[in-house]
DNA sequence: ATATTATACCTAGAATATCAAGGTATATTT
DNA sequence: AAATATACCTTGATATTCTAGGTATAATAT
């Protein structure tokens, strides 16, 4: 990523399996669209993306498929299953949290306006 | 962390740093003050901790003292620098991009409200 | 025709950050 | 006297990303 590769720690496979949400995908299409949606902020490299598909799709995340581009290359597409959709239900739910925490930090503490 | 342990990397410096944007602290002290403020989502380790106090001081960011409790015990205090206030504006601009862009993607894209 | 670029997949090794689990020591509470 | 809370620290394991390669096909430029 252009960002702290820390700050990404984390949040690789989340974002990786929102974008399957909206439709199978193949992995360089992934970086594109995910940098497109992102307003290029994300620049994920094929370093962190490939590993990542292989360990959901491992784990059953995931499940791959051949398919011939127009072009006459092949592809290779990825698709949710439906524990993936849960796992990524899981994953939002604990970013929700962790951006909350962060939040609550920055803005001086969660009692700083009075809530304490 | 109570949280998936990656989700924090990268966000630890920032942290530790904006505490002690109200004040000196010593070490034990900042991570109850962390979970407080986050209302118990950060539950930061020591052996996260003192690595980043140690590193941050080592680069100039914070400086340290040693300061007697009413108890009679020896604390470390911490001192946000001024080229730790300079760090700490980096990283909450940084931050505020990464979060902007995790949000656009969890949104559908962008431009998934005809922004495009 | 040939060379370069874009597409499309992959992996190995280095760097970084966190955590688990330990250690040391003092003060308080039981 | 023993157990707990306070307060500091370090080592090694784990996880994630990136760098920097490799392979191969299709499209474009020279």
């Amino acid at each position: 990523m252009k960002l702290d590769k820390g700050l990404m720690a984390g949040s690789g496979a989340m974002l990786v399996l929102k974008l399957l949400e909206s439709g199978d995908m193949y992995g360089y299409q992934m970086i594109e669209e995910l940098s497109r949606r992102s307003n290029q902020v994300f620049q994920m490299q094929e370093g962190t993306l490939y590993p990542i598909l292989h360990g959901l799709e491992k784990d059953k995340y995931l499940s791959s498929y051949q398919q011939q581009a127009p072009t006459g290359r092949m592809r290779k597409y990825y698709k949710l299953t439906k524990k993936g959709r849960q796992l990524l239900a899981e994953k939002q739910a604990e970013w929700a949290r962790f951006h909350q925490g962060v939040q609550d930090v920055l803005s001086g503490g969660a009692d700083a306006l009075g809530l304490a």
